[in-house]
This record gives C-alpha cells, structure tokens and sequence, in this order.
DNA sequence: TCATATATTGACATTCGTGTCAATTAATAT
DNA sequence: ATATTAATTGACACGAATGTCAATATATGA
C-alpha cells in the first residue's frame, strides 16, 4: 500500500497560482485566532457552526492545526466555553462595580447585563452549553450569582441604611439577581421573536428593557418599609 | 455490479433467533410513535439527540420506516415543532382558562403559565427551534405572545374596573407576558445551575417561582392607582 | 549560517448519519 | 383465496466531519 508522498511539491508540474508564504504564529496567537472564529460561528449559527473545516477555512488554515491546538474538537470547545466564562464573569463584574460605585441606577446595570449577554452571542454560548449537559469544573454561574448578588446586597443594604428603612433580606437580593440572569437569557433566546410582530413601534425590546427596570425600581420601593411599622 | 439480493431470507441458511414478526401499524399511529420518540430523546439529549437510528431503535423499527413517514429527517423535525407548539399553544390557554375563570388571581394565572413554559422539555425544544434559527410558517410565539396577552388584559381590566382603579395600559400587559415566558425559559434552561449551591434548603427554585408571583402581584398593585389623582 | 523546535499542511483513514431502492410482508378489500 | 395497497426492511451509496501521519516550512537561538 504505498501512500503517496504527503505534501511533496514534486507533483504535476506546472505554473501554480503564487504560492501564498505560509505564515507561522506564536501558538498562544494561534489559539486565539482560532477560538475567536470559532465564537463568532456559535454566535451566529448556533452549535452546528462550529465545523474545524469552516473555522479553518475562516482564518485561513487548515484543520489539522486547529486539531494541533487543541488536541480534539471537544478540546476546542472546551477551552471556548472556559474562556467565554472566564470573559463573561470579568465583564459582569467590572460592569457591575462602576454602575454601583459611580450614580448609575438600576436600569443602567440592567442594561449592561442585557447587552453583555443578549447582544453578544454569550447567551447563545451558554445556552448550547446548556443544553447538551456540558459542565465547567470551576461552575462559573454559581460563581457569578454569588460575587454579584453579595455585591448588590452590599449595595442595597447601604441604600437602605441612608434612607433610614428597612433592610432588605439576603434571599430577595438572590433572586433579583436570577431574575435578571433568567430574563436577559431567555430574552436572548426567545425575544426576537416574543416581541416581534406583537410589540409596536421600533425599539420594543429596548423600550421592555426599560420596564423591566423599572419594575425592579418598584419592587426596590415596595420592600422599603419604614423601619418600624 | 451485482448487488446481493437485498432482503432475501437466502441467506448462509441456519437456525437464526426465533423472527420476531414484523408489525405493521396504520401510518397515524406510527408518526406518533416516531415523534413521541423523537420528542423524548430531543428532551434528554438536545438537537444531536435526534438521530433517524437511534430513534427507530428506540421504538424497534428500522430508520428507514421513519424516512418513509416524513420524507426527511428535515421533515421530522418540522413535524415535530409542529405537533410541539401546538401542544404548548393548547395547554397554555387551557391552564390559562382555567385560572382565569375560576376564582383565582392574576397571580396564579402568571404561575400556571410560568409553569407550563419552564417545563424542561417544552423549554429545551423551543430553546433549540430558536437557536438554530428555525422558522414556523404560523409563528407559534407570537400568537402565544398575542393571545396570552389578550386573555390577560381582558382580566386585569376586568380587576381594575371591580375595584374602581385606573385601567393597566396594554403594553403593560404585554410586557409581563412577554417576561413571564423570558424568564420561564431562562429558568429551564438555566435556572438549575443559578441557584445550586447559592440559594439555601431544598426546593430553591419553587421558592423563586413564589417570589416571582408576588414581584408580578405586587407590581399590579403599583400600577393601581386610584381613578383620579 | 546552521540547527532545532514546532507550527503548519496535504493526503488519507475512518466513522457516522442521511437517503435510496428493490424486495418483503402484513393488513384490507374483492 | 387472491389481489392490492402500503408499511417495513436489509443492503448499499454517498457525503460530511473528525482525526492521523509523515513531510514541510518558518521562526528562533546558537
């Protein structure tokens, strides 16, 4: 079974297109490269966009070095959903601390947790991984409940003290902060199509953000009672 | 190029396992039995779940048998979120009635249908429908969106008008459905890792339900404001 | 300049899943 | 019983995607 010699030039001869000089990255780049084409096709076409065939085609490589990178396809994955996580987390977190430190109210962080994960392919990310039962050694949503309802509560509590109210209880900070991590899910999932056709005028999702904002605002007043009675 | 006799009982001849006798259904029964097994493994698996042989292994037929009934696996899948919204339209509205009429609030109604929807599968198959960015010729979410809506708008009028408070405005209205079925579908899909290991004792995520009712509740309250002033 | 390490590649192997087809067989009508 | 219809099947064709491998080329250090 004699295989032919693997990437001889010595084939048919001939004038060939001009070789394009093969380019040779640090890996640390190349993964990087990689991992970026690779969010995008998630993001855009879901679980199915991401073919080693395609992402290589995108950056303009071949496949079998996507595989040196990363070992497997799986691998890829992997390290896509550690790095998506890990960016999330930071994002959250940062957007998080300047709206609590800076005057922001409540509707410009809800904004930027709408925006960081139904704007960006994030949620489609974590939805896919999700739904075919993938699981992260470091859990990074529990971790990102936790760091970010403590910080709110943090927060909460000190409003509530300048105010000379009622503090609120520990339990209905934590479930703001699902609240809030379900709805820009499942908005990113399902809101196109939830509001389209149905909500008039331009900018219906924009103006429900809005609401739901100010719902929570509401919600924030109600819970503060006057301390005694 | 003779092809072996496909089929033929010619075989190397000997005493095989006892041929358990081919059973043959009238062509409803058998889409039903197809797409009930479809539906479970798409439930339990997500998208690559839905595999022509695995599936007609599941419920003893050959792949083939499935080809025959819908053409494609294209043609599966359609038939399946066909069969699923219309399901889901139904049980909606059914659970909707019945809450509605009989002598429960609004924010049972809301539960009922948070309900319905947060079903894991329903949320897992609607989820997957979105994210691959499938079309329904009559697009199920924004009827559901539209009817659910209406029925609710119906109600809280019908509220305001008994108590004599200013009427809820129909956008409202259709923003509480439209974040009812968000977060509903943020919780299948993601509620489960939100509240492992954050929030405390069993039963986390009913606790968050309830909480979610009375946020909803309370905000009717909010919005009723006397008549006049 | 030469040597070394390693990123990169083309060709191939392999597996897996869909779809085709003619043959078969169970139900139904005549 | 016989014919007819249509559900069912095994074998196979085909394409698509992952993964393997030896060969090649490029950056870097000596």
């Amino acid at each position: 079974m004699e295989r032919n010699l693997p990437n001889s030039r010595t084939d048919t001869a001939g004038e060939d297109a001009p070789v394009a000089k093969r380019s040779r990255r640090p890996a640390e780049e190349a993964r990087r490269l990689i991992l970026d084409a690779a969010e995008k096709r998630l993001a855009e076409q879901g679980p199915e966009g991401i073919r080693l065939q395609d992402i290589a085609r995108d950056i303009g490589i071949s496949h079998p070095a996507i595989l040196h990178h990363f070992e497997s396809r799986e691998g890829l994955v992997r390290a896509l959903i550690e790095r998506a996580s890990q960016q999330l987390l930071d994002t959250l977190l940062k957007a998080f601390e300047v709206t609590a430190t800076e005057k922001f109210g409540v509707g410009d962080t809800i904004s930027k947790v709408f925006e960081v994960l139904s704007d960006r392919g994030t949620a489609r990310l974590w939805s896919w991984l999700h739904l075919t039962g993938r699981e992260l050694e470091d859990d990074v949503s529990t971790r990102l409940v936790r760091e970010i309802s403590e910080q709110l509560h943090a927060l909460r509590v000190l409003q509530a003290r300048d105010a000379g109210v009622q503090e609120p209880g520990w339990e209905d900070t934590l479930f703001i902060t699902i609240l809030v991590a379900s709805t820009a899910f499942g908005d990113a999932i399902i809101g196109q199509r939830l509001t389209a056709g149905v909500v008039e005028g331009a900018d219906g999702r924009g103006r429900f953000r809005q609401w739901f904002a100010k719902l929570l605002v509401e919600h924030g007043s109600a819970v503060r009672q006057p301390k005694a009675g």
